[in-house]
DNA sequence: TAAAAGATCGAACGTTCGTGCTATTATTTT
DNA sequence: AAAATAATAGCACGAACGTTCGATCTTTTA
């Protein structure tokens, strides 16, 4: 690999923690410059503006993000929905950002700042809860799940649980919201399968 | 009033709507003397740091948001339970604030940074924690709900379908969010209600 | 109405921000 | 090893940031 290319990731590794714990908006040049010995321009080279640093930055923590929703070595439908959500509330809990999911912060924070970033980060927060849509039509079909149940509904609440264990556990560091999580994932999941509910 | 306060509270006014669209961070004696035809220096004598000029403005936030809370003419219990979240999602839908509510943007915003701010917001954040808490119980004793359930993994619930609610709102300006955590919320209110679920 | 108190302004401070240039090194390619 | 290319440093800029201070203007009190 060029050496560029090597130092390029090295600063986005260091801009996912960045953002991380300060927000997106916190990953300003003079940071990642201090904490890399390097100088701002040096830095500022590799991406030519902020924005791009920013989607950049977004870019590898969902590479980071995604290599935990892994679904290997597991059979479609419910116990692959179980395997991802359980990937995904491990990877809340024991996270390779120190200040939480990126993107759930990114969200909030850019949510009224129209722009580049806002577009990309966008596209990545649908891409992630595309995947718990297809797991959720797979379940369906496959008959692990009622026919009738209205899958954005469901993912509405599953996705919910899993924002509001992450942000419980940012703001008070208890892991205990991670618990209450995985009860109401659990009962979530068994409700839509005997439905009388609907 | 005398003078100065009626500004001060035309300033936190001007700074609540900055805080919901831009971040508690946003709020800048720069931009609030701007918006307000104000000099700097005028505006900063209110408050004398800008860390008191952020705990004011969530101050007044919360008096904001309290208003939309009330449970005025209804029985205590499942209905004065039920009355709050209606509020509380009203509140949130059609939110005194542009930008969406202040305490779930500044609680991802500030759960990294440690001082006097986030002391003052989790007191807050807390008290609107606590109201829920208190609703629940209340509906408990009375006999509304199941005498077997754990009120905070309830709690949890609730909130966390307003969470996202209110997240998913501001990211997409899709009210849908609303109907599907009106839906939840329901759903979640019977199931505590019969309640073979412990 | 005069004096005291309060409110606001204007200018300046030291930092940090993103960004643009021009050198000067390192690295890769020939 | 020489030439071409890529990577980094150094310096400067304008703007915005929070903050301080002394002067001025406005309001309240006596």
């Amino acid at each position: 690999m060029a050496k560029g290319q090597q130092t390029r990731e090295t600063i986005l590794q260091t801009a996912t923690q960045i953002a991380s714990k300060d927000g997106l908006e916190g990953v300003s040049i003079g940071k990642l410059a201090e904490q890399l010995g390097m100088s701002k321009s040096g830095i500022f080279a590799h991406f030519g503006s902020k924005e791009d640093l920013q989607t950049a930055t977004l870019d590898l923590a969902w590479e980071i993000m995604a290599g935990h929703l892994s679904t290997a070595n597991t059979a479609p439908g419910l116990e692959r929905l179980r395997a991802m959500l359980n990937g995904w509330l491990l990877y809340l809990e024991h996270s390779p950002f120190q200040g939480g999911c990126v993107f759930m912060a990114a969200s909030t924070e850019f949510d009224g700042r129209p722009g580049k970033v806002q577009d990309h980060l966008l596209k990545l927060v649908q891409q992630a809860v595309g995947i718990l849509f297809e797991q959720l039509n797979t379940a369906q079909q496959l008959g692990h799940l009622h026919g009738d149940i209205p899958v954005p509904q469901m993912a509405f609440e599953l996705h919910a649980f899993l924002q509001a264990a992450n942000n419980a556990y940012q703001l008070s560091k208890d892991p205990q919201y991670f618990e209450y999580a995985r009860d109401a994932i659990e009962r979530n999941l068994k409700m839509w399968q005997t439905s009388e509910v609907l």
